[in-house]
DNA sequence: TTTTGTGAAACGCTTCACAGCT
DNA sequence: AGCTGTGAAGCGTTTCACAAAA
């Protein structure tokens, strides 16, 4: 299998059915079918079975999916066995209070630092003890500590230069957090969250009132 | 126009283009072309003008957008005339940081509450002076303030009881953070940002290496 | 000439339907 | 019988290509 390039639509699924399987699996529960996790997701059984289905058929005919197994696969094919280091520039509100957030350190990911370039934040920690460092340190830091992903979460206008930066020293995966567009050159992976995206797509829906069906986004 | 439904990745992209625009006409340019915002956002010019001809041919042929009037009506298209009142559930780490968020305040969105059930948070503010309320003053505080989004950031294990009684107070747009799958009912749109699907996304690409091209997200 | 607006073609994702395995 | 794996159909989104307007 793996002759077609995986979507980003499937990885993001396949994520959602890792974090059902380790409940399933904490429950006891040993198989699980497609039917079964279509109806946890609002997909279509056809449509996981084929998710799964890339990546080589670990199903049994007549009975389902091994639970213990297939979480294993998926944490696997997520590249979650060796935990990534996660680096967060900017030191702000929202800097803080991901380094804090629980669900990351959860999976495989460890948060190793925040960098920011205001001086008397330097040195200061997280409430959960996450150190501040200067963003001079930033290329020893991500040497010494193989930080694989920058989260970035400083202002609009600062964002494009802090992903030059995070580029230049070799990263290869960024999250940002900062609205409007930024560039990354081809091998790195960009994925955006962008707030007020969000928030107006909610304002058109509800300024629209077209019918208002509900999809099982994400 | 709009004869047909508009989907999520139009509305989105709606959004980008109204904050180029708003930067465009902060720089007194006077019109653009679809080329343009192709350009800066890295996508197919037709796209962008299918996706503005839905609500009625603004552009001028020859000449492209103009700027301040394409500005005013992606404003009121995206339904963000009226300010919308926002209410924050759970004032932890995320709910406080989403309460002072700059971009948040910025377009059209106003933050009028945080809601916690710790007694011991109920009356305190957030760093920009928010004020967190006791959850059972949702139901007055959603009426006498008009309350048209509810964030959610509490715990994953709480999420679906309180987007029921957010939703029972007849919320009707719905910005989740927690992780897990949420179900709401038909009427109701429902957002999910979900950091830790973001991350593992961003971790099967570092693992899988599929060459890496770039997207342009959201 | 430049650039929009838009049918038609191309593409990608999801669903259907069923053969094949247990 | 139950359920997976998958080719084919269906559907939605994007791109192409060009007529029409300024």
């Amino acid at each position: 299998m793996r002759d077609q390039q995986i979507s980003e639509l499937t990885t993001n699924r396949l994520s959602l059915y890792l974090r059902f399987l380790t409940e399933l699996d904490g429950k006891g529960v040993e198989s699980v079918s497609s039917k079964v996790l279509a109806e946890q997701f609002g997909l279509n059984a056809a449509l996981i079975r084929k998710d799964l289905a890339h990546f080589g058929g670990f199903g049994v005919r007549g009975l389902g999916y091994v639970v213990k197994d297939l979480r294993q696969q998926l944490h696997s094919i997520l590249g979650l066995d060796q935990k990534l280091q996660v680096a967060i520039m900017g030191a702000g509100n929202l800097g803080l209070a991901l380094a804090d957030y629980q669900g990351f350190g959860q999976e495989g990911f460890r948060i190793v630092a925040l960098f920011d370039t205001e001086a008397k934040k330097v040195g200061m920690r997280s409430r959960k003890g996450v150190l501040i460092r200067h963003s001079r340190k930033l290329k020893t830091v991500v040497r010494r500590e193989k930080i694989a992903i920058a989260v970035i979460a400083v202002p609009a206008q600062e964002a494009q230069q802090v992903v030059n930066t995070v580029v230049e020293v070799g990263i290869k995966a960024v999250l940002n957090f900062s609205p409007g567009t930024i560039r990354v050159p081809d091998g790195v992976k960009l994925k955006n969250v962008d707030l007020t995206v969000s928030l107006e797509s909610l304002s058109f829906h509800l300024a629209d009132r077209q019918g208002g069906g509900v999809k099982w986004g994400i």
